[in-house]
DNA sequence: ATGAAAGCGCTAACAA
DNA sequence: TTGTTAGCGCTTTCAT
C-alpha cells in the first residue's frame, strides 16, 4: 500500500515533486495539468497517502505542536483552559502536548525542557514561579512562550490573564451589599499573583464601604486545597461566632471552610453569605446566598493561542499583559434564579 | 552552541558514532575508552545536547510518544484520567497526546486519524460508539488500542473500565438501607456501556430489596448534563410529590435534578436522600444524606497504561477486559464525618 | 575501540 | 509544466 510520495511517484510515473504539490493543495499555483492532478489524486483516493510528520518536521525544524505547562490537569479551570486550547489547536492543524508541575518548580523546568527537546514550536505556560526559562534552552534558542493565568511582575513574556483585581471588588462589594457584616476573607496561597489581585480588589471594596479592620480580616494560608479552607475556618471560629459572612479566593477553600464549619455547628448555617472564586454548578446545593467569580478559559485559550501564533509568525511583539474579565454568579439562594451573570 | 551529535563529533574530533554511544550512554557496553568519554562528556555537559527527536523517529519509526481520545476533557473524571496518565508517560519518557471529541463519532474518527498521522505509537480512547478504527489506519497497519472507561460488548480492543455494575448495586443498596422509598434512577445517555451497567446494578439492589416496579422508577434521557437532570426531576415532580430518595447516574444530572426540586418546591428537602455516581466535595453542601460512587482515576490510568505497554511491546494479547472497583462514599449529612470509604 | 556511509521521507532550490 | 537533487540528524551495519 502506498505511503509515501515516492511510492505514489513511482507508480503514476510522476516525479516526487509533482505528487507532493497535488497531494498538498498546491495543485493550481503551480500550475500542475489537470490531467497529471486527476491520476494523482485517483491514486491517493485508492491507497491513502499521510505526510510523515517525522520527516517533516526533520526538514522544516517545524513540528505543528505547541505546548501547554500548567499546575494541575485536575484542577477544572485548568481542564477547561486546556480543553479550549486542544480545540483552538484542532482548527490550526496543529497538536498540544500537555505537562503538569504540580505546582514545583523543578518539575516545571524538566517539563518546559522536555518540550522542548520535543521540538514544540511554541509553549503556553501557567508557571508556579517567576518564569525565566532561558537557561532550560540551548544558548541561541528562541522559543516563543506566553504565560497565562498568572502573571508575575517582573516576567519577561506576555501573559493572558483574568483581571483578579476588579473581580475580587466585584465579588466584595456583592457580599458586603447583603448587610450581612463581613467575617473573613480566607486565602490560599496569598503569593501567587492571582490571588495577590484578588486581595487587592478586596482591599479595594472594604476601603470603599468603610470596613475599616480588612486587614484583620484576611486569614492566609499557603496551601490552596480544602485543608487550608478546613485550617482558616477553624482560625476564624476559635476566635468567636460563625461567620455572617465570608470570601474564599478559591472553591476548594470554600469546600473546606464550610466542612469545617458543619463539623464545629453542626450545620452549615443558612443565612451566611458567601463569595467565592471559581464557579460551578453545585455553588446551588447550597440554600445560602453565594456570589462567584466565574473566569472566561474560552476567551484566556483564545487570546493566550492568538498571542502564541503572533510570536510563532516572527512578529516581534513586545511583553505585553492581556486582561480578560471575570463574571460575576449568583448562586444557591432558598430558590433558583437563572444564573444571573454580570459582565464587570 | 553544539547541539546535533555531528557538530559534537567534530569539535571533539571523534566520530558521530563515538559520540552517540557516549551520549546515550552506551559508552561501557561499547568499551569505549574512558579517556574519549571524558574528553566527549565534558564537551556536552558544557554545550549541551539533545536529541533530535525527528530525526529519531524518521530513523526508529517510532515516536515514543502515545495518543489519549476522551469525549470530554472539561469532565473532571477524564481531566483526572489524563492527568494520571501524563504522569505515567513522564515516568517512561513518553509524552502524551490528547485530543477530545465532544462525544461526537465524527470527531472522534478524525482525532485519531490524526493522531495516528502523527505517528502515535499507541493510543488510549474513551470511544463515543462500538470503536471499530481499522478502516481509518492504512490497510496493513497496527496501531496498539486499549479502550477506557467504556467497554462496549463487541469491541475488538483490550479494555480498562469501572465496575458500574457493582457501584450500581451498592450504591443502590445505601440508598435503600436508609429506610426512604425509592423514587427514581436519573438516567443520562443510558446507552453507553457505563450506564448500562449502572442500571443493572441498580435493578439487582431493588430487585433483591423486592423493589417490584424498579422498571418505571428509571427515568431516561439522551443526554447527560445539568439540563438532563432538570428535565428528569421536572417530569418525577409531575407525577406527584417531591422524592423521598433518588439516585442520578452523573454528578451534572444530580446538579440538575436539585435545581428543580428548588425552583419548584423552593428548596431541596433536607430529608431527601440522594445517590450520585461521580464524587466530588461540593457534594458536602448538602445536609441530606447523600452516596456517591467514586471512579478510581489513577487505576484505570495505571492499568490502561501497562495494557498498552504490553501492547506495544510485541506480546500478542488477546482482547482482555480489566476491571477497576468504584468506592463508596458517605457525603453530606448534617455533620461532615470523616469521608467514610467502603471499597466494594 | 573507533569510523564511514547509507538511508528514513520530506521539502525547496534549481534545472529542464 | 514537470523532474532532479541535496540535505535535515539520527541509527545501524559493516569496516577498520
Amino acid at each position: 500500500m502506498p505511503k509515501t510520495v515516492a511510492e505514489i511517484a513511482r507508480e503514476t510515473g510522476f516525479s516526487a515533486t509533482t505528487v507532493r504539490l497535488i497531494a498538498n493543495g498546491q495543485a493550481g499555483k503551480y500550475r500542475i495539468s489537470e490531467a497529471t492532478a486527476k491520476i494523482v489524486e485517483e491514486q491517493i483516493r485508492r491507497y491513502g497517502f499521510v505526510v510523515n510528520h517525522a520527516a517533516r518536521s526533520l526538514k522544516l525544524k517545524r513540528t505543528d505542536t505547541i505546548g501547554l505547562v500548567v499546575p494541575e490537569l485536575s484542577n477544572a479551570f485548568f481542564a477547561r483552559l486546556m480543553s479550549g486550547l486542544e480545540e483552538l489547536c484542532r482548527g490550526s492543524g496543529l497538536v498540544l502536548l500537555t505537562s503538569s508541575t504540580n505546582e514545583n518548580p523543578d518539575l516545571e523546568d524538566r517539563a518546559i525542557r522536555s518540550l522542548w527537546a520535543r521540538g514544540v514550536d511554541g509553549l503556553i505556560v501557567a508557571p508556579c514561579r517567576t518564569p525565566d526559562y532561558g537557561r532550560l534552552f540551548a544558548k541561541n534558542a528562541k522559543m516563543p512562550i506566553v504565560a497565562v493565568d498568572r502573571a508575575y511582575p517582573d516576567s519577561r513574556y506576555p501573559s493572558v490573564v483574568s483581571d483578579n483585581v476588579e473581580a475580587g471588588l466585584t465579588l466584595t462589594r456583592a457580599v458586603l451589599a447583603t448587610g450581612a457584616p463581613l467575617t473573613a476573607f480566607f486565602c490560599g496561597q496569598p503569593e501567587l499573583p492571582t490571588i495577590a489581585g484578588r486581595i487587592r480588589g478586596f482591599a479595594a471594596a472594604c476601603q470603599e464601604a468603610g470596613v475599616a479592620d480588612w486587614k484583620e480580616l484576611i486569614l492566609r494560608t499557603a496551601e490552596n486545597s480544602v485543608g487550608a479552607g478546613r485550617t482558616l475556618m477553624g482560625q476564624l471560629l476559635e476566635r468567636g461566632r460563625p461567620p455572617a459572612s465570608f470570601v474564599c479566593s478559591s472553591l476548594m477553600v470554600l469546600e473546606g471552610a464550610t466542612q469545617r464549619l458543619k463539623e464545629r455547628i453542626g450545620r452549615i448555617p443558612p443565612e451566611t453569605v458567601m463569595g467565592t472564586f471559581d464557579d460551578q454548578e453545585s455553588l446551588d446545593f447550597l440554600p445560602n446566598r453565594v456570589f462567584s467569580a466565574r473566569q472566561n478559559e474560552r476567551e484566556l485559550a483564545s487570546l493566550a493561542f492568538a498571542q502564541l501564533k503572533e510570536l510563532l509568525s516572527g512578529r516581534i511583539s513586545p511583553p505585553e499583559q492581556t486582561i480578560v474579565s471575570f463574571q460575576l454568579v449568583r448562586r444557591g439562594g432558598a430558590r433558583c434564579e437563572p444564573a444571573a451573570g454580570a459582565g464587570l
